[in-house]
DNA sequence: TGAATATCCTATTAAATCTATAGGATAATA
DNA sequence: TATTATCCTATAGATTTAATAGGATATTCA
């Protein structure tokens, strides 16, 4: 299941996106637009613009702003820094792999090869939509 | 990401499926050979028995075994019992629907599109996929 | 200069979920 | 009837998620 993290972060983005200009956006403004506790949303924006996909302005008339064109911001870069593993299971995830401690091989893993196939297609997906595609 | 008692589960019933006979296997062999917590296991395979997906024996001789050919049990049944919804968010479930309490209408929602299709992929592999496919 | 505004940042609490364990009841075998 | 192994419920412990608190910092504008 997705996080509410990843749902709010989600639709803040698509909810900058779909601004025309390119001002700042108040985090009230867009906590208030989304439905989303604003103190969570602070935070949720932090992490974003940190990770390089928002700017801020602090002060009157401040907020955040995308850095990008949100035809190039792929959805797999979001999704690993909101969500975290695109993966079900470590052993399979191309940016947070690690070794299972059950497992003794791989190759023997009953799991591995089933949840291989799973984040390639989720993968597929994640790399053909971009953040513009959320508002479209 | 994949929850423990979902890996266990699907390890577990790889390892039934793996077996020639139709001969009931014990907790204890299954846990040991999987390197599960055998208490924890044992809750487990309980509730895929009373899914339907195992049959049991009780006293000597007892055990856990696969009602049906792993040929024929998919993987869509199994994921869904074991780790619940397959779509990442419950207004794109199918079997596990649930209205976002965040969302004025699904329509105007900037995830749901994105998820559907990610569920829609998921749902390809768990739907083209058995139990005998775990041990190929 | 100074009041108002809005982000920045850390810490903490509250809630939910997941993982694992405990301990006896029940049924089958020999 | 002793032994074996599942059945069942309850609960404890651990981890993660969600949300809140409160002040620090920077910017604007009169």
């Amino acid at each position: 299941m997705l996080s509410k993290k990843t749902k709010y972060g989600l639709k803040a983005l698509a909810f900058l996106a779909s601004q025309k200009g390119k001002e700042p956006v108040q985090i009230a403004e867009i906590a208030k637009h989304e439905n989303i506790s604003q103190k969570f949303l602070e935070s949720i924006l932090l992490s974003l613009r940190k990770t390089g996909f928002l700017g801020s302005k602090k002060g009157k008339g401040g907020g955040y702003y995308l850095i990008k064109d949100p035809k190039e911001v792929l959805m797999t870069d979001i999704m690993r820094v909101l969500e975290g593993p695109i993966a079900m299971v470590p052993c399979v995830s191309l940016n947070f792999y690690e070794k299972c401690d059950d497992c003794p091989s791989e190759q023997e893993c009953s799991v591995h090869m089933l949840m291989l196939k799973v984040r390639d297609s989720a993968l597929e997906i994640y790399r053909n939509n971009t953040l513009a595609d959320l508002i479209a």
